[in-house]
DNA sequence: ATAGTCAATCGTAATATTACGATAAAATCG
DNA sequence: CGATTTTATCGTAATATTACGATTGACTAT
């Protein structure tokens, strides 16, 4: 018990959730939005911008990291992060598709 | 310790973090899904469609509830639910704002 | 009334997430 | 080289989420 049950449901669907899980905290956004304003930055700017500690901001990195929203590189000392185009452009895609098949739907619904 | 430390994100990221919660589990996609596409439906018939236990789907449909995405009448002994059609385009937007923003940015990204 | 049906809620076990101190690993500087 | 800086990882505590059996409450039908 406590786990979520995967197979109940197809891959589009798991994708979506796992996507949206990704999303699902303030910091990440935070993140997102801090490496769309500035290009590029690293963990210590972060830090300082976010107000977590250094161990939780790697910590939300490496998840953006593992779903390929971010990449980054060594810089020196530092690590420069920002955001994977190609791959951003493909989880917008999903997450419209996802709402345009609710939407268009919805004419139908608001019945209760 | 544990608990995400909202008082350091403003509303709007809170809030949109939120709403990715919803979206953060495959039952409740599928969930919201299977309303749009059925116009209506009642507990009974996604815990057939879902694999789910009834106790669960429950617990689903009350969260999607809570942030006004669907809504539900009683209808005889059974209940009938649906998408809230205004919420939804209100959320649409919220997650349309957040993809604009960083897509925008984006010729600067790509960086590293 | 009594039995039956359906969904909500309670209680709880299993698992996942969040946060952070401590430590490690890699590069730079003196 | 040794000291410093910067980020990643480990270990772990606190909290949240997921799932389900059991029960409750509300309505229906007999």
């Amino acid at each position: 018990m406590g786990a979520t049950k995967t197979t109940l449901f197809d891959s589009a669907q798991n994708d979506l959730a796992l996507l949206a899980k990704a999303f699902a905290h303030p910091a990440r956004i935070a993140i997102l939005q801090y490496l769309a304003s500035s290009t590029s930055c690293i963990n210590g700017t972060l830090v300082q911008e976010l107000g977590l500690a250094q161990a939780t901001i790697s910590q939300h990195l490496r998840e953006l990291k593992e779903l390929g929203l971010i990449q980054g590189s060594i810089e020196g000392t530092s690590v420069n992060y920002c955001l994977n185009v190609e791959r951003w452009e493909e989880v917008r895609l999903q997450f419209q598709d996802f709402f345009d098949l609710l939407t268009v739907k919805n004419a139908n619904a608001n019945c209760c």
